[in-house]
DNA sequence: CCACGATGTGTACGATAGGTTCACTAAAAG
DNA sequence: CTTTTAGTGAACCTATCGTACACATCGTGG
């Protein structure tokens, strides 16, 4: 690295791709941001100046290095789309090393508000919007009870696996996602049973 | 403070007593040894001695601090015992800076494996046992579904709230966790509605 | 009653990280 | 080509962590 300017779009690069891979090796335990300008050839100064905090840069650089492709579901069946998409979501939790990191960069986000605010502007709120869109077309497809409120449901489904995930002890896979569908959707109490309960009909 | 021993006893309380008061004042922020240390008196060497780190001595600070008394109601009715409960849990959350804290607690938890590991023993645990024992109950005497994953509904009901905690953005307040208790009693399914939908009976 | 070991205290120290200042220099704009 | 903009390297200050060492005092056994 020479002593003067380089452009900053490259920088910007280096930077991101510094700061993904590091975060991939050592998860937030060893992300400083001397240790993302010493791998980028980077200045301290210049990361400053592009990023509000060492938390909003690791978030960015998360983004970089894993390719977040959880598209959702509209096979018109509403039940079914959530067990596939919670099927892809844990596999994406306990495939690779993202469960971690995910993990991490919630429990940073707790005393650092840029990344806070990053993290749900650019990752949890759309992922939000985008389960609540599917259910309130499965709603006006007749498909979901009149009442429901499906921004909880996405809390009983997508946070309860977050849930687990930041305080472990319970496994987090397809059967307990299955488990969490069929609680919503067949209801726990005894008086409220699956129709289906009744084979001769009534 | 004199430069000699003090009974260890003492120098435990005090310390906790300072740590559980810095905590409620500044959160995990400001939450240091040394902030302790000056704090208590006693020297950042012997908390060293005590507490195998930071996070672990915040959380028993922290419970020096709030006296932890969410106990489970058995009024027969498993639904308003929920409802009664997580009214409770919704009140300590907001009603206090206990929300903050223990989200920041958990945060932390994510790089401190012995805050994590004193706070699964110590917090975590002990509540989930007591709400699937609740839950046990109920379905003993007929108030669940047979197959009904107990663990799965504890991480719908509080895990739900933990969500809504760590990534704010939405209300946790009465309706959230009537809305939450609502889907998996009556269920999200249209198809499988509440049989006193039916008022002319069958 | 007293000597001694266990243990807390004060102080200092090295290491790491956060965050800033400043002179220097090359890229970008005119 | 000249001017402006902006990244670089190096130094610096502060905060915190965690540890080392000598010292003082409490509790206990003789």
């Amino acid at each position: 690295m020479g002593r003067g300017r380089r452009p900053t779009e490259e920088v910007r690069r280096d930077v991101l791709d510094a700061a993904g891979a590091l975060l991939l090796e050592r998860g937030m335990g060893g992300f400083t941001i001397d240790a993302v300008a010493t791998r980028s050839g980077a200045s301290k100064v210049t990361i400053y100046k592009l990023w509000p905090s060492a938390g909003a840069l690791a978030l960015e650089g998360y983004f970089t290095a894993v390719e977040d492709t959880l598209a959702f579901p509209d096979t018109g069946d509403i039940e079914a789309d959530l067990r596939t998409q919670l099927h892809a979501f844990v596999e994406l939790l306990t495939g690779t090393s993202a469960g971690r990191i995910v993990a991490e960069l919630i429990g940073r986000a707790q005393t650092d508000e840029h990344l806070l605010a990053a993290y749900l502007q650019r990752y949890s709120e759309p992922r939000r919007a985008l389960a609540v869109q599917r259910l309130e077309t499965a709603r006006s497809h007749g498909q979901l009870r009149d009442g429901v409120d499906a921004e909880a449901v996405v809390d009983q489904l997508w946070g309860a696996c977050y849930h687990r995930l930041l305080l472990p002890g319970h496994p987090v896979n397809r059967a307990f996602t299955d488990a969490l569908v069929d609680n919503l959707f067949h209801g726990i109490h005894s008086a409220h049973g699956r129709l289906d309960a009744f084979p001769g009909g009534f």
